[in-house]
DNA sequence: CTGAAAGCGCTTACAG
DNA sequence: CTGAAAGCGCTTACAG
C-alpha cells in the first residue's frame, strides 16, 4: 500500500502539501495539485482512514443501535441511514441487542441490559456520534447517556430533558387515531394485543388508544386487553388466548402488523372470519399489510423519514454540516380492508 | 480522555509496560500489572481503539455487504454475525444496496453496479475482512475481489474459483427438493414465479427444480413460468399475471415466502383458494412461513448457520482464531398446509 | 520484566 | 503557497 509519503517523493512535493492537495484543506498551487493527482493516480493511493482519523479525532463513523435486526421494523430504517451516511462520505457501524436467546417477554431489565450493552459496545468503538433507536430504556438511561456522549439521537422515543436529540412520531396521537378509526365505524367492544411492554412508543400507543376511548366512554376489561410482543409468535400466543375468552368484541387493535398479521392466521384457523366477523387494525403500515389477506388497514407513522432527520441533525451536529432536518412526522390511518362497519355504524 | 501516558504516570511505569499490562501482549510483574489497572480504573481508561488500529494495522473490524436492509432475508443474518463478531470483540460495518430508488426488476447491471460500489465503500472503510452476500456478481466480478481483498468470504452464493471462500447451501439441490415435494404429491400441472433473475442462488434453485421436474417427465410451459423479484410486490404482480392466462395449474412453486404470500393474497381476493384449488410450496422458510393462512409449506435453508460458519471462517482468517466452522448447509422442505394432494396422487 | 524510542500514516500549526 | 516538524495514542522490537 503507498502512503502519503510515496506520493509526496514522487510529486516532488512534501508531505505537508500532499496533504492538503488530497484533503482539500488548505491551499496548494495548481501545479503542485496536478503533480500531486498525478501520482495519487499512478501509485492508486488511498488515504488511510485509521491514520486519518487519529490525527483528526474524527472515526467517520456513526453507531447505531437497533434491538433486534430481525422483524420488518428496523431494516428500512438501516437502509435510511446507510444511505445518508454514505451520501455524506460517512459509515455505519450497527449493533443490536444481543445475549441469551430467549429472555421473556416481560422481562424488561434483560431487554435494557441488552439495549445498555449495545451501546456501550458502540461507545467503546469511538464512534463520532449515536443513532438509537429507543427500546427499553429509561429516562434516566439517556440522560446519563447524553452526560457522556452528548451526540447522541434517540429515534422513536422522547425522553424529556433533550427532545432537541428527539425523532419520533406522536405515538399516542397515532393510538388516539387508530381509537378514532375503530369508533368511526361503529365498534364498541373491542379488544387489543400490546407490543412490548416497556417499549416507550408502545406505551405511548396504548395509552392514547384507551384514552380515546375513554372520552368516548368506552373502556376495554382486561380480560380483552393481551400483551404481545411485536413478534408473529407473540401475536399468535395472544390472539390464541383472546379466542379462548370468547369472542364478545367486533374488533382487534394490534400494535403493529406482524402481529396484526399472526391473529388474522390463527383466527382463520379457529374458523372466525376476518373482516367480516371481527375487523383488525394494525399499526406500522409495513410492508406486509398490503398482502394479508384482507388487506391491513393501519395506522401509518413516518418512521423513514423520522430516521432521515435524526440521522441529519445527528450528521450536523458530529461535521458541522447543515443537512435539512424535518421535525414534523404525523401519523395517519391508512384504510385497507381488514376493518369494516361495526354493529353501531352509521 | 486519559491515554495510556496519564496511566503509565499514574501507576509509576512505563508507557510499554503499561501497554503490555493492558493489552495482555507480553509480560509485566504482578506488582506493575497492579499499579496499572488501579491506574486504569482510577482514570477510567478505555484505549483507543483508532490509535491501536494504527499501530497494529488491524482495525477490528469487518464488513458485511447485503443487497438490502429490507425484506425478512438479511435481518436474520446481520443478527447473527453482529452476535458472532462481538464475541470476538470485533465489529461490524453494514452497507447495503444503495442508488435510484428505483431499478427496474431485470436491470442486472444497475444491481450488480450496486453491489460493486457497496463493496467498494467497504474497502475504502479498511476493514480487516468482507462478508459479502451473493447478488448479481459475476464470478469475473468476485475473482476481482479476491485479488484484490483476499479475506472475502461469499455468503449464499458459490464462484468456482475459491471454494473455500464460499459458504451456502445447495440451492440446485434445494430446488430438486421442492419438485420431488410437488411430484411426490401428486402434481403435474405445476407454475412457478422465480425471483430476481441474476441472483444466483435463484438461478440455481431454480436449474435444479425444472431439471428435477424433467426427470420424471414433467415441463413447465413457458406461460406459467413468472418472474418476481423477492419482494411482496413482484410476487404479487407474477401471482396477477399467472391468473390472468387461466388456472390450468394445480401447484405453484414461489422461489421464496414474501412471494409466496403476496400469491395467495392475490389469489384469495380473485376467489382462488389456497390450497383447496391451488397448492403452494415457497422457500426459505422465513418466519411469515408459519403465519400465512394457509401456512406455507416451504424449502428450509439454514441460512443462518451458513452465515455463521462464513463469519468464523472469516474470523479465522483475519485474527489467526480457531473458531469451529461448518460446511454442510443441508436444504429440505418443511411441511405445513399450503401443499395438499394434487390429482395424480396416491 | 522494563523503559526509551521508533513507528503506524495521516494532519496541522509554524515559520518562511 | 510550501516544507520540516510535531503530534494523534497506541504497539513493539531493542537493549538492558
Amino acid at each position: 500500500m503507498a502512503t502519503i509519503k510515496d506520493v509526496a517523493r514522487l510529486a516532488g512535493v512534501g508531505v505537508g502539501t500532499a496533504s492538503r492537495a488530497i484533503s482539500g484543506n488548505g491551499s496548494v498551487s495548481a501545479d503542485a495539485l496536478a503533480r500531486v493527482n498525478e501520482a495519487v493516480a499512478a501509485l492508486n493511493f488511498r488515504p488511510s482512514t485509521t491514520a486519518r482519523a487519529l490525527s483528526t479525532r474524527s472515526a467517520g463513523m456513526i453507531g447505531i443501535y437497533v434491538p433486534d435486526f430481525a422483524g420488518d421494523f428496523y431494516g428500512p430504517i438501516l437502509h435510511c441511514v446507510d444511505r445518508e451516511l454514505r451520501a455524506a462520505n460517512r459509515h455505519m457501524v450497527a449493533a443490536n441487542g444481543c445475549g441469551p436467546a430467549d429472555i421473556s417477554i416481560d422481562d424488561m431489565e434483560a431487554h435494557r441490559q441488552q439495549a445498555l450493552d449495545g451501546i456501550e459496545f458502540l461507545i467503546e468503538r469511538q464512534v463520532d456520534g449515536l443513532l438509537v433507536m429507543g427500546d427499553a430504556l429509561t429516562d434516566a438511561d439517556c440522560d446519563a447517556l447524553w452526560e457522556r456522549v452528548p451526540r447522541l439521537v434517540l429515534l422513536n422515543q422522547v425522553s424529556p430533558s433533550n427532545l432537541l436529540h428527539c425523532f419520533s412520531s406522536d405515538h399516542e396521537l397515532a393510538g388516539r387515531l387508530v381509537a378514532r378509526a375503530l369508533l368511526a365505524k361503529g365498534h364498541r367492544d373491542i379488544a387489543c394485543i400490546s407490543g412490548l411492554q416497556y417499549a416507550h412508543d408502545n406505551a405511548s400507543r396504548m395509552a392514547g388508544f384507551h384514552s380515546e376511548l375513554a372520552l368516548h366512554g368506552v373502556k376495554i376489561p382486561k380480560s380483552r386487553q393481551m400483551v404481545g410482543d411485536f413478534s408473529f409468535d407473540g401475536g399468535h400466543a395472544a390472539a390464541t388466548k383472546l379466542l379462548k375468552k370468547g369472542l364478545n368484541f367486533t374488533a382487534v387493535f394490534c400494535a403493529n402488523d406482524m402481529m396484526a398479521m399472526a391473529l388474522i392466521s390463527c383466527f382463520g384457523h379457529a374458523g372466525v372470519r376476518v373482516p367480516e366477523e371481527v375487523s383488525v387494525i394494525g399499526y406500522d403500515d409495513s410492508a406486509l399489510a398490503r398482502y394479508t389477506h384482507p388487506r391491513l388497514t393501519t395506522l401509518s407513522i413516518p418512521i423513514q423519514r423520522t430516521a432521515i432527520s435524526g440521522c441529519r441533525f445527528l450528521l450536523n451536529q458530529c461535521y458541522g454540516l447543515s443537512l435539512p432536518v424535518e421535525r414534523e412526522f404525523p401519523p395517519e390511518v391508512v384504510w385497507r380492508e381488514s376493518l369494516l362497519d361495526g354493529p353501531h355504524a352509521g
